[in-house]
DNA sequence: TTGATTATTGGAGGAACTCCAATTATCATG
DNA sequence: CATGATAATTGGAGTTCCTCCAATAATCAA
């Protein structure tokens, strides 16, 4: 994990913490690069970083959280916060996959590694979906600021669930082809899907069906993969 | 309880496990019920039940599954595949839809007791979207097996899995209302606003906008249901 | 330097599992 | 109904993740 965003560390106790912090997880992920997940231990983690297993949970609250700890989380909710609350949602939302476009640019071959985890193991996975949850309450936040309804408001959650879980989709097909896409594209490519509206009979129908050309797009009888 | 779908049990055995394994999810839910799924243990479960904690692991893989495990499941997913291949898809998904409706109205105290948990406690929650994939996995097989497209087909999985998780927001307002209105409904609310096309700029503008006086969906012009 | 925070550590223990071998119950046959 | 095959139940030993806590060690602010 070649220094991620490090907010400034002051004195030497945060530091060293910064250091032991980083010293975990990257022993972490090269043993379970090795292993596999479930092979490795929390002891020979802690045994590799030379601290105690005591130790380990004070820094990551659980095996999971050594893989799902993401240093960018809070860049990207500040960057979306930090928006004027005129601004189309639609237009601080491109801002942010920008952002993460040259994330997953420069840092690729680490978000590959960890992203395949991710969706491999069923623990990770789960845990996947807890922050997709999260990232739809931050939404519905940003929405409900401006659309001035309530931040629980039902419709308000059914479309922002419905573009994350579109943006995880995308996701996975990058990881599918083994991140050697352009991820941003993807993403755009699956919300376009949502925004054209997302129904069952026009992408189940072969392309002979009786409607008009309007359904999903007309044109790739396969998918150029 | 009151007796699920079961498939005819055949000889003593067989009609023993059957019992067996309704007596432990009872009993589980009992206690769940009344101590919280934490703080229930499986020798709890197996004490109540009078079979010893390793039985209690012949019948459930995980305590997880207990509060999980659902007969309804594969009715639903029999009732899905077999209907014909020529008719449209959102045909079919209405009638497991009506399905669904007459289960959530008979066994309405069942379903909202269980269904609380599963949003409730997080590892339950996280579980519930191992569901959600699967679902995702049925269906996008449904859609190719009519479409024509590869199983696995990018474009498929995002619209199924934008409608999936649609309607498991619905089952969330659904539990949120105190499972008081009509679950149907707000699925179907739910799938509209997807259909219609879900866009941040339309949810997240106050009314005032230039549109119509609903924000949302100037009517969808398109997509016969 | 010193007193106050804060970090590290080991130990005890709980709970969810897994694995296995011994026992017990059911079943299908002759 | 006796009997051998099959399947279910059980207890015990062991692993791992994780919690709680009290003792110790390091760092900091003065």
């Amino acid at each position: 994990m070649p220094s991620t965003i490090t907010p400034i560390a002051r004195g030497l106790r945060e530091r060293k913490k910064q250091k032991t912090r980083e010293s975990i997880q990257r022993e972490a992920m090269r043993l379970i690069g090795k292993q596999g997940y479930d092979q490795t231990t929390i002891e020979q983690i802690a045994a590799a970083v030379e601290i105690s297993p005591s130790t380990f949970f004070n820094y990551f609250p659980s095996k999971e959280d050594v893989v799902l700890y993401d240093a960018y989380d809070p860049v990207l909710a500040s960057l979306f916060s930090n928006r004027p609350v005129d601004e189309p949602l639609s237009v601080s939302f491109r801002r942010v996959l920008k952002a993460m476009s040259d994330i997953f640019e420069r840092d690729r071959a680490i978000i590959l590694a960890r992203g395949r985890l991710w969706f491999e193991v069923p623990s990770l996975r789960a845990r996947l979906w807890e922050e997709v949850e999260k990232a739809q309450v931050l939404m519905s936040t940003l929405v409900s600021e401006r659309s001035g309804r309530a931040a629980d408001d039902f419709e308000t959650r059914v479309v922002v669930i419905v573009m994350v879980a579109a943006a995880m989709e995308a996701m996975r097909e990058w990881l599918r082809r083994g991140g050697k896409g352009n991820f941003v594209t993807l993403v755009n490519q699956a919300l376009e899907l949502v925004d054209a509206g997302a129904r069952l009979d026009e992408i189940s129908m072969p392309p002979s069906g009786a409607g008009g050309q309007s359904g999903l797009k007309p044109a790739p009888p396969a998918s150029p993969r």
